[in-house]
DNA sequence: TCCGCTGCTGACTAGGTAGGCAACATAGCT
DNA sequence: AGCTATGTTGCCTACCTAGTCAGCAGCGGA
């Protein structure tokens, strides 16, 4: 905005009204009769005026933006959260400023530039980041939503993926399909997305074996092959990166059984079956939450069931 | 921003000193001294103040934002652009302002929204989105960059991948592969990117047989199958993914090459051999045109060797 | 000792808009 | 006709900070 901007001045001057019946010509809800308020759109779109977020916002105190905390964009679990958010966060008219940050201290950095403007609400879809993170937002009062996360302490709201009861409706399947001897790989010790996918897998259907991998495709492949002489008839992995992992790994016949629904296990030469997270459920639900602090919303996962024909 | 702000005028009636003084306490290269500076800032972290950027950005003329329009987050493509970007911006100190889009009409929602906040500079790496869309923010004397798109005018920077040469060096590979019979299969009639990729290859060997796609998975296998009857030795898609639907669809034997090196293209059942983009090259490259405007970039594309070894 | 210079600091104002308030017109009422 | 209720408009100020200017102290040189 470095050039002289186009002021509800120049507007109000133009269409020979009041600056007042120009910046009510822009809030809807504003005090103004339908014919002023067109004539100073006319005006404005000759003069190419749009209203100044910054002087508006600076006076009710209210940015408008919602600060948006991701992970590792390229994760395609992310991605698709991401992917899900955007178009109702423009639909609600809250542009997100994005912080996304893998390690903590660009995080920290991140997050003192995102509070200088002043967020709304904040977002937090990051998966693996150091608590604590949104104490400072917290303090502030600004409402924060955390998505597919664990809060440590209750307080903010929470719209995450059901992993309990997806991981008992796997287990379910798997019964039902008559595997019995099923060996099940974890992700890191301390993801509680993870632990609560076991456990409720477990509740239904206790393993064989378990193992530990690191939520990517090779620790998949690894912890497979350390299962293998426990002799399963299945294997059930805590996400899609593992089980893709674990079924190049597996020999024939052996059925792998992921968690997530990212678009890699859809690929013919995979057809993996998995509990898919509903992105637009958690998105939804998310933007709901913005104005309902401290609710909570579990979002069901959705079986998905690929027959592996070759 | 609701709850009423520490300001600037608290933390100096605090620390005794003026408002000028804590500004400057928090710009750097101003004129204050450095036991001043400590001073005012331990009083800020003990207030809980920082500095906000709506005041600052109505006074400089200066959001210190950066737009950022993307098209679809969940195209592999694009969140590995957007995830190079990211911490690109985060460690220029310049918050991006996301505005997804992947129809026209919300766009152009987006866009209005984005606008108010006054951007400092604007990225486009949506790759599909109607051209005289930046014309608007061109108007405002905005400095546009684009990223992998191919500019209307010239006038705008862009940075974009070396889509001739890459697609010339994956037909210099076929070729000194012994492969001479090639078919390929391009995106979209009218996207610029899938015309200089198999143009590139046409220039270094003439294909025997040419289909079209639209970029996606399944289309990439229907048009194999219209290739067959030409007896091809290899296939060249004009991206990964209808690379990957094709090779589902391939006879064993035959090789087919991708181009853009999506995550997806490496898992061991498909082992992709494909020309890779570089992302950070282009993010890198779209940072630094931030303050060149007109300058263009290419950025070449890696080419990546996977043995099909089933 | 006096002067100019440099380095810091404080006072003051501007930047674009929202909303309270008063002013005014109009319509509906007795 | 006189009055109130309602709807619409203009005037004015506040929001928070950056930068200009002047003031002031300290310092080196003559």
């Amino acid at each position: 905005m470095k050039r002289r901007d186009v002021t509800s001045l120049h507007v109000a001057a133009a269409a020979g009204v009041s600056q007042s019946a120009v910046s009510r010509a822009f809030r809807d809800g504003a005090s103004i009769s339908a014919q002023l308020r067109e004539r100073v759109h006319a005006v404005a779109r000759r003069l190419g005026y749009t209203p100044n977020a910054f002087a508006s916002g600076l006076l009710t105190r209210s940015s408008g933006l919602v600060g948006l905390v991701m992970g590792d964009v390229a994760n395609p679990v992310q991605a698709a959260l991401l992917a899900a958010l955007l178009p109702r966060l423009a639909a609600a008219g809250r542009p997100p400023l994005l912080a996304s940050a893998t390690d903590a201290p660009s995080l920290r950095l991140a997050l003192d530039k995102l509070e200088r403007y002043r967020p709304d609400a904040v977002l937090i879809c990051a998966p693996t980041l150091p608590p604590a993170l949104g104490a400072r937002l917290a303090r502030d009062g600004v409402p924060l939503v955390l998505v597919n996360r664990y809060p440590l302490r209750p307080g903010p709201a929470v719209a995450r993926t059901d992993n309990l009861a997806g991981g008992a409706e796997m287990a379910r399947h798997l019964r039902a399909a008559g595997l019995r001897r099923v060996a099940v790989i974890g992700g890191p010790a301390d993801a509680p997305a993870s632990r609560d996918r076991l456990a409720g897998f477990a509740a239904v259907l206790r393993p064989v074996a378990a193992a530990v991998g690191n939520y990517g495709l090779a620790s998949g492949a690894a912890a497979l092959r350390g299962l293998l002489h426990h002799a399963p008839d299945a294997v059930f992995c805590a996400n899609d990166l593992m089980a893709l992992g674990a079924m190049d790994a597996a020999p024939a016949g052996l059925p792998v059984f992921g968690f997530d629904g990212i678009p890699d296990g859809a690929l013919a030469r995979y057809r993996l079956t998995t509990m898919a997270q509903d992105a637009d459920g958690l998105a939804e639900a998310a933007l709901a939450l913005l104005d309902r602090p401290g609710e909570q919303r579990l979002i069901p996962a959705r079986l998905v069931v690929r027959r592996q024909e070759d």
